[in-house]
DNA sequence: AAAAAGCATTGATCTAAATCAATGCTTTCA
DNA sequence: TGAAAGCATTGATTTAGATCAATGCTTTTT
């Protein structure tokens, strides 16, 4: 249930049997299904979850209902609104399921009160948040320097299982782009 | 000299006298003139500079030669090639000062030590971090999802110190706009 | 003090992406 | 199993921003 999340959390940060142990106690395991929020816009986001199995996306939605995907969730990955979850502001984005999914949920309260009392779980968000850091500084440079081919081309490459399981539309959203460009972009790619 | 260095870092993690001391031995200081290379794409990142006095930029340079703006670094700023400096690969951006300024210099083994060593110096470190992705997140947010108009007004709200002594066409560029461009979005907001 | 470099603005034109609209295919669900 | 919803593609048109070019102003350099 809860190996995903330790393999990730061992190949940061090499925890013991008993440390595993106790830090399973704070963590709690939820199931949602296809569809499903996990948070919606203006409620106080309250926990980080960890993608265990399945699909998530974080989105905002502006003044023409157009959606704008920031993040893709993905097995491996954390997903959360972590401006609200870090100040108790109402949350921006949306989070909802591509697919049935199963996480592992860390509260406010059990993330604090780890980082206070386990120096190794401190070290372990740190990394997380590093990791999470650089994957956007990467995808902000190729935005405001690349042209939209080389773009999508970076995002498949980077990204090849995002592209398999993910409609199309939506990575054009990530991307910034209507679902029409994408379209028209990749008919480009494939004819030279 | 150190003095905007240690104030924030004590806003984060309050230090004792002796703590300070302690850290204070692994900093150095570092003056640079303006338009004078901090980093050199290419080169390996040897250091994350926090910016006592001035100003600096750090950018990278396409296939066309246009520069785009990452990331501007005023007082109280951290600046850094942050993936070149954890992995050691060569340095995609350049970081160069755009007036006189005065830099608290962490090397990598300073900072390797402080973080091994010092419990507090680790929680710095995931605020900093953290900080900064939260600022990356919103501008990420605001490319993707608000207008051109709205997001030079957002800058402007929110940096309007690096407004002020910035050249506008930095802050074009940092948008990922032309000059001319952003020059005449100015003109259609003053005309409301 | 003169020359050069840097900068912001404006105009004319071009181009990439958005928008509007329609079609056919596939998946979902009632 | 039949209707509806979701999705990708293509075409026609519009629009926002880029590009090219010129001007005047200010700051820096010599």
């Amino acid at each position: 249930m809860y190996n995903l999340f330790f393999q990730h959390f061992n190949s940061k940060v090499q925890l013991t049997e008993d440390e595993q142990a106790h830090i399973k106690a704070y963590l709690t395991l939820k199931k949602i299904r296809k569809k499903q929020y996990l948070l919606q816009e203006g409620d106080v986001c309250k926990m980080i979850a960890f993608v265990e199995k399945g699909a998530l996306r974080a989105y905002s939605v502006d003044e023409n209902s157009n959606e704008h995907i920031i993040q893709f969730g993905l097995e491996g990955w954390t997903i959360s609104d972590l401006f609200s979850f870090l100040t108790g502001e109402p949350a921006t984005y949306n989070i909802d399921a591509l697919e049935d999914s199963e996480l592992v949920i860390i509260s406010k309260s059990a993330h604090e009160e780890l980082l206070q009392t386990m120096p190794k779980y401190e070290t372990f968000t740190r990394l997380n948040i590093t990791g999470a850091y650089l994957a956007m500084q990467r995808r902000l440079t190729s935005i405001i320097s690349a042209s939209v081919e080389e773009r999508y081309q970076d995002f498949i490459a980077l990204y090849p299982h995002i592209a398999q399981r993910v409609p199309q539309h939506m990575i054009a959203s990530y991307m910034g782009l209507t679902p029409e460009t994408l379209s028209r972009i990749r008919k480009r790619i494939s004819s030279k």
